[in-house]
DNA sequence: AAAATAGATTAAAATGATTCTAAACTGTTG
DNA sequence: CAACAGTTTAGAATCATTTTAATCTATTTT
């Protein structure tokens, strides 16, 4: 449980201005004790469920973006039709579960070492995802 | 080079109807000694270059959906707002160039084998897709 | 080889996620 | 407190993708 007033400092010192909606999105993506993953929707909807007062969606959409650049929030790639993100921003993989379309962490300690052998000149690698899809075990 | 006859028999034989349009996506997709990359938008656009006949962009859609579940193309997880696919089907990952926004193949030799040490009951691995993200090396 | 039919193609409309716009609002600084 | 820059907002716009329903065509049946 993070107060509000970490939340100010902590949105202060990334050069975001506490306002009341940010604080409240803080509120309901890190004031857990588990991470979790979610699309802009899920978000939109878990907002209006946990508090009174309602966030634009465009405010929505604006402050995940905002987080994810300063390395609150993590986008997941999956190919879907919307973006996913997860509130674990620490180095780790994950399962999609295909018949559920529900994501699930891998620890990093689940997956083997990653090494690639392969450069392209100037460039970096600067993340490695990997995504294992899952499906129903029919045998 | 394969000839149309070709296709027209992988075609019927995976249950699908040799039409026009479906022979011209086939030439335009495999008809090539390297595989690549593409978006839909892409592939229409490179349709209407290489032949004269139009195809529509729906048919295009459903085509490569078709070739997809047959297993003729694979999609690429990427968070990205388009889909993107690949004419190699082989087993391999990829690099993804941020700044030209660009896919780049990585041999499978060029990672290290990969090993999921967790389970989930009932759920088979189906595939694991690994994406490296780089970036321009400024330092 | 024509008729029947199941599957395919098409243009256009519908949908849904995301971004943009421009006006109103608010946190910060002096 | 005034001024300003950054933020929020509703609604419009955009863009990828899917759906619709009419037309067309490959295959099967006669």
């Amino acid at each position: 449980m993070t107060s509000s007033v970490e939340y100010i400092n902590k949105l202060r010192n990334s050069g975001l201005r506490p306002t009341k909606q940010r604080i409240k999105i803080c509120e309901v993506l890190f004031n857990k004790e588990v991470t979790f993953h979610f699309t802009i929707n899920d978000l939109f909807k878990k907002i209006e469920k946990e508090s009174n007062e309602k966030i634009s969606l465009a405010t929505v959409y604006n402050t995940v973006h905002a987080f994810e650049k300063k390395g609150y929030l993590k986008e997941i790639p999956i190919d879907s039709n919307q973006s996913h993100f997860d509130t674990n921003t620490s180095d780790h993989h994950h399962f999609i579960d295909i018949s559920e379309n529900k994501l699930i962490d891998l620890d990093d300690k689940d997956v083997s070492p990653i090494l690639i052998q392969k450069s392209l000149p100037g460039k970096k690698i600067k993340s490695i995802e990997v995504l294992v899809k899952l499906d129903t075990d029919n045998q």
